[in-house]
DNA sequence: GATTTTGACTATCTTTGACTTTCATATATA
DNA sequence: TATATATGAAAGTCAAAGATAGTCAAAATC
């Protein structure tokens, strides 16, 4: 069966799309239109609508509380593959890995056959066989290196 | 008794003959079709479907949790790839790997950046923290996996 | 001896709900 | 009137429970 999750992501994301980029949403009201409790409202924007994939979020509680969700612009990939290169940290999870990527290619910075190449050098089918804190260091040494590799 | 496994194996060829190339299963479902513990799907995947026969296979665990399996193309380019591929040993040299590298961009199999990308994966500047025997095995299967890629 | 089968244990992701915090407004009090 | 307090209406947090898939090695089979 289909993730819940996935459903209301997808949902939020088209009406982002219909708004121009930015909406506000009652975390209740979508809650009980997916019959779904309201935390998971949260886990969806706290696992899909992250920084690191190109969204910013803003809420307020309390009586007429709102959820605020925009879709961060990038109109310099070049300077915006730079800042994500230096603020990456020595160690990445695969799936943080693949966040970065599938943003680089939705920004054009890369084709969608080199977002292939690096999912591929970076996923944990390979690198699987490597012990755990190793692993995600390499992972980001690989990723880092071939961000390098197509700076020069 | 015909093995549990090629019975398995040839249910799964089947399903992506009839879905053009690329299926999505539920491993516990399959399990308990074939009545057989959920590992043993694993099993016919680690040894049926890998790259060296043209599979390319990627998964998620939790809830709504599936393992997606990919035939690659071959096709002319492909053909040939996929030859490397199987050929290629499950370890490599640095300068092995780069020696290949240089002769898919020399015959326009893939372009001179995702050269550089696949070299930057490769390089020992990346894996030489790895120990000695591993080193050139996880080198073999990043290279392998991301030709692969490229074919899906 | 190599391959296959099995199962116990592990890792990862999602769903759920009880409890907490914050905010706006209404009401009480100095 | 101005300020303090109570009330209710949101959203946030966190951990437990549930749902998958992965790993690894022993046992069975060929």
């Amino acid at each position: 069966m289909a993730r819940m999750s996935d459903i209301i992501e997808d949902f939020i994301k088209q009406l982002i799309n219909e708004t121009d980029g930015s909406i506000e949403i009652q975390r209740n009201e979508l809650a009980s239109y997916f019959k779904c409790v309201p935390s998971q409202i949260n886990y969806v924007i706290d696992t899909r609508f992250t920084t690191e994939r190109g969204y910013y979020v803003e809420s307020r509680r309390g009586g007429g509380g709102y959820i605020k969700i925009q879709r961060v612009n990038v109109d310099r990939p070049g300077k915006y593959l730079m800042h994500i290169v230096s603020s990456m940290g020595d160690s990445i999870s695969q799936q943080s890995a693949e966040v970065f990527i599938n943003n680089f290619v939705d920004y054009d910075v890369i084709s969608e056959r080199e977002g292939l190449l690096m999912k591929a050098a970076t996923s944990d089918k390979v690198l699987g066989g490597i012990g755990a804190p190793d692993r995600d260091i390499i992972r980001a040494s690989i990723l880092k290196n071939m961000l390098a590799a197509l700076m020069v």
